[in-house]
DNA sequence: CTGAAAGCGCTTACAG
DNA sequence: CTGAAAGCGCTTACAG
């Protein structure tokens, strides 16, 4: 009963050769008019479909690119997902979509090995967990198929890349709350095995630093896996004895519980303690009740769009070597901050 | 430079037969301990991996699932995918999203074929749009692929699928307001090709009948593709002599349109006029100013989680049968509708 | 312009 | 337990 029509079945049924089939779908002009028709009608009453997978295994390529990212459901991604999409749009190719959820590296493993061999030509993948080191040895460009890697600088990987200045954009972050007349300014860092909270915490130092003001002691809490532990660490520096004016998160979804221990200890924000964070994230955990946060834009749209186009120029040839792409980012007033009066 | 292992190239270095190689893979304890570690270790040397498109080409089968989606990026979807994700990590099977942005059919079409040969066991397909009809040639259960429809209810089909109640909801969410008192009640219904917006545009046309209430003239207003319409619905309503003090909208998204126009004529939400939506949606499109929406949710989640497992079930053989299953919804009060008191 | 044939990389009866 | 061989459904030189 599960009747699958082959090319077999149409090259009977038009009486002519698989061959034959096989260029009226491939390259149409290359076939007789007469006959082509003859083969276009058996394929619409047979309703033949090429068969992929067989299709996959001689040609070498697919068409296909394979779009691999943490958590799907996860807002972060609105509009990464976004670029993706209208990326996607705009060629011909293909676009799936693999969550891994919470990022558990065997499975993203998983992810990658099904997609490796046969099933796509490209794969973009995001995330710069340290654990994904584990898998570089599928991106190099030996490897049949391209990889493109987002917020991931792996070092020694030839890949290609597609960055944001991290560093650039904490700093960028410090130095408004030090211009709104903050000097005794606290960080609270992300999960130290994501590179990205590294380099935000460096930029955060370094900012200071290059404005000659020291970091007390206790100024810099980290949170884990868990962005609502920014809950525990924003409790932590507001215990301290001189406690600080402003605080720099690592992003908003922390900043956002941070901003939620800061009310619930009878504190005014921004007024008695400014609050910004990173990534300018339009969709807050858990029904936020605080200020808009004032943050650093991404361009994420950007990022995800360029991703597919660059990747489907390498597929097409069209550029043969890595590439290393570095995005700028900008602050975004909103109402989490404000001037400093004692 | 791109060397492409294969099978053949494991059997040479570990001295055995391709049929050896492929039994180590495929069932290893069928074959004898000392072999199958010289062949592990061939494996493990040349980093072999399977392809997959050969392998589904013999093996008639992929393990894995495909999920058709109209919008990846809308939020609408969060609740639903976190629910396909989950389901997925609970199974062995490989699970892929494509997105069709604004649901265009011949892409819709053009991710079908492309999974419907070869690339998928099962396919899950979200939306109810008129224009899907076009694709039921694929669903049929004589077709090699499962497929497992949500939210949509193709007559003549013999498929399974996974509905909500949305007449029963409407009627709940138009009990909801007669049960404050409203008797003036209006209507601002969605796309007219979309089954579910008819569905609830008859649950309040009913619940209105049943309680004895007439619907006035004008009472019923229509939006099509864009939800943002529901902003010039709700002025015409306003405009009307004798303006409902309650209106009922076929979702949170046109809802949210009709609390702004209603906001911007002057108006209070809910004291001057209830609003009522549909779906429970917790991220509202473009910075929503109003009260939070009294709504009918609808369990999304779940829904995405049983779709897979259902599907991995049907695929497994353990269900051969295709099902229909209904899934109830309830009144989530929140600040959008209060008490009429003329 | 068309067909016969080889081959893509794998799996699986069939013998042994 | 193991190997030789056929075959999955397609594409593409190679002849004609």
């Amino acid at each position: 009963m599960e009747k699958i029509v082959t090319i077999r079945d149409v090259a009977n049924a038009a009486g002519v050769s698989l061959a034959t089939v096989s260029r009226v779908i491939n390259s149409p002009q290359s076939v007789r008019d007469e006959r082509r028709k003859q083969v276009e009608q058996a394929i619409k009453d047979l309703g033949y479909m090429p068969n992929q997978a067989a299709r996959a295994l001689v040609k070498r390529h697919t068409e296909t690119i394979g779009v691999i990212v943490n958590n799907l459901h996860d807002p972060f991604f609105h509009d990464l997902i976004r670029g993706f999409e209208t990326g996607a749009q705009q060629t011909s190719y293909n676009v799936i979509f693999c969550s891994v959820m919470n990022g558990d590296v065997a499975v993203k493993e998983k992810y990658i090995q099904y997609l490796n061999k046969g099933m796509v030509d490209g794969v973009v993948l995001y995330g710069s967990y340290l654990s994904d080191k584990e898998l570089t040895r599928y991106m190099s460009y030996e490897n049949a198929v391209r990889y493109l890697l987002i917020e991931n600088d792996l070092p020694n990987l030839e890949c290609n890349k597609l960055l944001i200045d991290n560093v650039g954009g904490a700093r960028l972050a410090t130095q408004y709350l030090i211009d709104h007349g903050h000097t005794n300014i606290a960080h609270i860092c992300g999960n130290l095995n994501r590179r990205v909270m590294i380099d935000r915490f460096n930029g955060f130092v370094d900012c200071m630093h290059s404005n000659g003001l020291e970091l007390r002691d206790g100024s810099v809490q980290y949170t884990m896996a868990e962005y609502s532990t920014g809950y525990n660490s924003m409790n932590t520096l507001l215990q301290q004895k001189d406690r600080p004016t402003a605080v720099f998160c690592s992003d908003d979804a922390i900043a956002s519980y941070a901003v939620r221990a800061a009310l619930n200890a009878g504190l005014r924000v921004p007024e008695d303690i400014s609050v910004m964070g990173f990534d300018n994230q339009a969709i807050l955990p858990e029904k936020y009740p605080g200020p808009e946060i004032t943050s650093v834009e991404q361009p994420l749209f950007q990022i995800g769009y360029d991703s597919i186009r660059l990747l489907v120029d390498q597929l097409c040839d069209r550029v043969s070597f890595p590439i290393k792409k570095v995005y700028g980012t900008r602050v975004v007033e909103k109402q989490s901050v404000c001037f400093w009066r004692p």
